[in-house]
DNA sequence: CTGAAAGCGCTAACAT
DNA sequence: ATGTTAGCGCTTTCAG
């Protein structure tokens, strides 16, 4: 396993020159049959693989995609991950993981990095909550000349390409079921505050609206997915508030086992005491037959792909804010039960 | 955001050689404090970053490690991957993900072009079987001048180096764990033939034999992760044999999901109608209270990069075969009940 | 302590 | 159709 072998010791086993060996390896340029014939064996016989830290040194791509995001052991980010580097993988491309454990300066020492080892494109979904804005003094890492997809969130003030699916409308009508249902007093858990948990209660609010329920803000709590004895205190807030809530509406996957977790130590049974409904599939939801908004991870990670590579093709940087919305469904399950309010 | 400054737009802007601002700003060689202070000014003026590829051609490291393994989905590889990406980025390392869906062409694959990229390292979860062997020509591509480690499963007739946890042990534990509950016959399910697997299997066997149980094959019934629904018709088959199983021992994580919902559908319920143990934690284990095996996924990721580092300083490739052997410990939960056989 | 220059492996413009 | 050469941005001799 020699690294050390160049297209030269090609060219030389194939009594060529560097450019005609370089021309039928990269497959460019015209070269006679007989000459391809003596590179190709010489290839062969060498085992030689083309150094792509040289192409890309040379060349303008380095054939890598960088994936910035919370962690990779959240659920949605994972599958994100699994899309991405597949669809990458398909088009030649290969994927660098970056963790901001939900740090901003985290993210920003990544995209440093990033630009430092000439990425093509980024696939992010940054830290940035929605009440922030990035610090000027950072902003041209956000909207240089690299290409960057903003995965679910979108940045405040910002230039930017986001892909998304409809959290206002999914989480309109996952509310609207609910109500239907007899649903009155529906508690809401959430992460903190990204553009995305927003949008979602957005559409909570709307559909109470639309059936003349006041919105009581004491219905919705917070906690980050680390903080897991936080979500269970949340979710015996939510239960123990005088406006006793009827249903639970869980607006991250990631929040889903700390809500269970408490409602099990109340002995509260699903739906017979109250009844769940939960963003993002899993295992265990169909298990245990959670009623649950789906988004089209695969897609959008797909998505995210082939709009990073149309806009390395074009060049355009951040030149004009552009917005990709991908359906939600919901699926059906039997964790909500009608209630007589 | 412009891309393209390089050492030499500092230097100039410095009033300084290439040389002196590449000695500064790369931290070596000697340099006096009137020139470091001037190229620092430049650098951070220009917001010059260096740029890796060049770094990666030039010297002899790309500071990349590439993570090879079947799929992120999976719930082990994810904290593998995690644990391995917190400790190289720590290092100064950045990591390639590659999922080889199991599939040993696309590993080689992989493996080809990670070598193209030149990369400093790789961690490697093979998609080889036990029964396998690397085809001859191949064999080089897993053990050349680049660092490989192997993480829990190793290869078969290949010098390598291995970390894992002590599989046979711990199944060994788990089973006489079950032994000791009255358990005469215990069912397992396991993905496809994997030396860890393997070794799980080996423990399970000496326990029964220490016990002075014959072991039967019947009881062993395999299944692929993607397979869903052949990993409950597998768990429906050990509950018919006409051996009843009175436990069941699930190998790998990934197929819980299946079993819970084939003991579900049969209304079996744990532990009454059956008790059950399960390798590698999550969520759904604690909340369904399961007893679980838990591999060091953490330490042994860490110690893959640590490893690796070590032998890219030391320039060893795969001279001689080491092990490294990581400790499982067993959480006791609710989900293996006492029975009189 | 500093600068000039070579070269990592590749590709592309220019000659032949 | 093929060879020669320059140069991507960096580091590292080698002189001075």
């Amino acid at each position: 396993m020699d690294q050390n072998i160049t297209i030269e010791d090609v060219a030389k086993l194939a009594g060529v020159s560097r450019a005609t060996a370089g021309r039928v390896v990269g497959g460019y340029g015209n070269t006679s049959e007989k000459s391809r014939e003596k590179v190709l064996q010489a290839v062969k016989e060498l085992n030689y693989r083309p150094n792509l830290v040289a192409q890309g040194l040379r060349g303008q791509s380095t054939k890598t995609i960088a994936v910035i995001l919370g962690s990779i052991k959240n659920n949605y980010c994972n599958h994100l991950i699994y899309a991405v580097e597949k669809e990458a993988q398909k088009k030649g491309y290969n994927v660098i993981i970056c963790n901001t454990h939900e740090d901003i300066r985290q993210e920003i020492r990544h995209l440093q990095n990033m630009y430092s080892r000439q990425v093509d494109g980024i696939v992010m979904m940054s830290a940035c909550r929605t009440d922030e804005e990035i610090e000027e003094q950072y902003k041209e890492l956000y909207s240089g000349e690299t290409p960057i997809v903003f995965v679910d969130r979108k940045i405040k003030g910002l230039t930017s390409c986001v892909i998304q699916s409809n959290n206002e409308l999914a989480s309109y009508e996952a509310t609207k079921y609910l109500l239907e249902l007899g649903h009155q007093r529906i508690g809401i858990l959430a992460t903190e505050d990204y553009s995305t948990v927003n949008e979602r209660i957005k559409g909570y609010k709307r559909a109470l609206e639309e059936n003349g329920i006041v919105f009581n803000p004491k219905n919705i709590q917070f906690a980050a997915q680390s903080e897991k004895n936080k979500v269970a205190e949340m979710t015996a807030k939510l239960l123990r508030e005088k406006s006793q809530v009827t249903a639970i509406y869980v607006l991250n996957n990631s929040l889903c086992a700390g809500v269970l977790s408490e409602l099990k130590r109340q002995k509260k049974n699903i739906p017979e005491d109250i009844s769940l409904l939960v963003w993002d599939d899993e295992d265990l939801n169909e298990l245990l037959e959670i009623t649950t908004v789906v988004q089209p991870i695969e897609e959008i990670g797909k998505m995210a792909i082939n709009k990073l590579i149309h806009d390395m093709r074009t060049k355009k940087g951040a030149e004009e804010s552009t917005k990709e919305i991908l359906d939600s469904h919901i699926i059906y399950r039997s964790s909500c039960k009608k209630v007589n309010s």
